[in-house]
DNA sequence: AATAGTATTGCAAACGTTTTCATAAATTGG
DNA sequence: CCAATTTATGAAAACGTTTGCAATACTATT
């Protein structure tokens, strides 16, 4: 029979149904050291009996720990993120914490809107991602003094802790890999920058590369896609197939990359012998595509697993101030770039 | 200058900084309605002046809702639960509920832990990935008396509320798109069905399509891999590379589809001149690969959106018992798929 | 101007825990 | 066998809200 909402046993029910006292089954879940082996076990026994089960907003109420730590993500639905995601929430699994998450889908202003009503539920800590934020955001975080942790963008001096890569440099790998393969002609895919320092520095950083070593990028050869492969796909057609198209397209992540590989295999480009074509993020699967696809390896599963700890750590109070970690990255020259046609 | 972790302004704060009693203030927030105008707007002065946030924790002491669901998958590091885990949340966003979400890994022992973990935590609802749980999940559930919804997998007599496809009927429907396209020797590449019905029933549907069609499998076309299109590609290579491959392949999702085109494109496949690839789910970017992805829609986005509803009404008291809803499943003809070669 | 409503606001109990302090029981040493 | 510890348990305050009920301040009617 299932029971009715309202008569869930308290702490109370448990404590009638054992024969003791309500300070003796709390302690039971806190202390256990601390009671006589008969009496834990008759509480075990009753809570068994009554299906009871730990309100942990009363132990808040206490000024006890939640337990849960919030995320707030652009998107769920995003292959790297979702892998992120994964690392993050186990490794909290890990630590006994819950995860809760909200996305915003990109804009800052909701992201904002998302921590307070994370912050209502009384989370303690806060994983966002990225350092660039709103003034809102900064000041929410400053002013509540939460635990924060900023993921996947690397800053020496951020002012967030945080755990990621150095984003710019990743934009720079990427470009010199297609340079160092002799590509002067080289057309740049990336998402639109606004309210994500991650494209924006890889975008920044590759332009820096390519600048440095005296190349310049056409406007007609800066495309912006969103992150879809399909999106991606049809933006990439129009400037393959014009007259003069590049000789390797560097791509803001691998989504995008992963578009404009399919874009080349529908118009009969072979790939890597007439188009060169490399990524940045090495996500789940970009090894198996054919030709499989050179790109810069995020070692999403570590930056999650490290901003798990770090997170949790900061709210043991076992660390203090603000933590930056870097994660290296490296260049995975695959198949899908090489030489450029001879010229 | 951060706060110390103590001092947050509570409710009490508000009232004294506003001028008025504590009643109020909390009715500011649950039934403006009542309050003059004025008085509202001392208040949220002092709201804002103080940077007060509400704490649930104490609402749901008081028996009011958490405003939370609790959201139990296998593994949120999948190209189609992301996309459902989306648009759950986004939906669970509008109607002002925040979600918690934790992962089991394909273990059912490991759900129930989950489970409890959430209930901990005094969620108002829970949802689940498929029908198929174990024992003791049943029993929490109905001890606990709390809405929960199953998603992903339909049935008419499920004995939760259920948002979700006829997964047998997906497998049937691609089964039978091969079959009428002509092909008799079909090899079968699916997940471990263990503690998973929706791969379980896929399987079950196929095989009897194949079977009321008078086909067999033989054993060594039939392939088990787990979700990865890593694994998929290797798995797959060998079974092609044997001296009588089957003239199309049925997977049990689009990831392990993937795997199959890649490791046809190694081997110099053709598909679907030599080869047919049939998937299930139409992940996003099923419909860009090169070939694109012959396989049996199934709609992500319109069942997490579907079971946000359920669940919350469910919640809201409007609907009452058991109710399952079920998506139409459709058949994507695209390029993976063609009559098997001339035999 | 007095009365009857009605619109606002305040008081205090209740929600389910944890924890400090106090007390009772058990153990030890002499 | 008693005093001195040490160990195990209980009583009650506190945590930050919501809400039923009571009180007060208006408004509209006569």
């Amino acid at each position: 029979m299932a029971k009715n909402q309202k008569d869930k046993p308290d702490i109370i029910a448990v404590a009638k149904a054992a024969g003791v006292s309500i300070s003796t089954v709390s302690r039971s879940f806190n202390h256990p050291e601390l009671l006589k082996p008969a009496t834990r076990k008759k509480i075990d026994r009753a809570v068994q009996k009554l299906g009871y089960i730990r309100n942990r907003a009363a132990q808040v109420m206490h000024g006890r720990r939640s337990a849960t730590i919030g995320l707030v993500v652009p998107t769920i639905d995003n292959a790297i993120f979702a892998e992120l995601i994964q690392s993050f929430s186990d490794a909290l699994d890990e630590r006994d914490f819950t995860m809760l998450i909200a996305s915003h889908g990109f804009d800052l202003d909701r992201e904002y809107l998302m921590l307070r009503k994370l912050l209502e539920h009384r989370v303690d800590g806060l994983a966002v991602i990225g350092l660039e934020h709103s003034q809102a955001t900064h000041q929410l975080i400053e002013q509540q003094g939460i635990p924060v942790v900023a993921i996947w963008n690397y800053s020496k001096d951020a002012r967030l802790s945080c755990v990621g890569v150095e984003n710019s440099d990743a934009g720079r790998q990427a470009a010199r890999h297609l340079t160092d393969l002799g590509h002067r002609n080289i057309g740049l895919v990336f998402p639109n920058p606004a309210g994500n320092d991650r494209a924006h520095d890889r975008l920044r950083g590759a332009l820096a590369e390519l600048e440095q070593q005296g190349i310049e990028v056409p406007e007609e050869w800066r495309l912006q896609a969103p992150y879809s492969i399909a999106e991606a796909k049809r933006a990439c057609v129009s400037l393959l197939e014009s007259g003069t198209p590049p000789t390797a397209i560097l791509c803001g992540n691998d989504i995008i990359a992963q578009g404009v590989l399919y874009a080349a295999q529908q118009l009969g480009l072979r790939v890597p012998d007439d188009l060169s074509v490399m990524g940045i993020g090495d996500f789940n699967g970009s090894g198996e595509i054919e030709p499989s696809l050179s790109t810069v390896r995020i070692p999403a599963k570590r930056i999650g697993t490290l901003a798990a700890e770090q997170i949790t750590e900061s709210i043991a109070g076992i660390t203090e101030g603000i933590s930056a970690i870097r994660c290296d990255l490296r260049v995975l020259a695959r198949d899908s770039t090489a030489a450029p046609p001879c010229g």
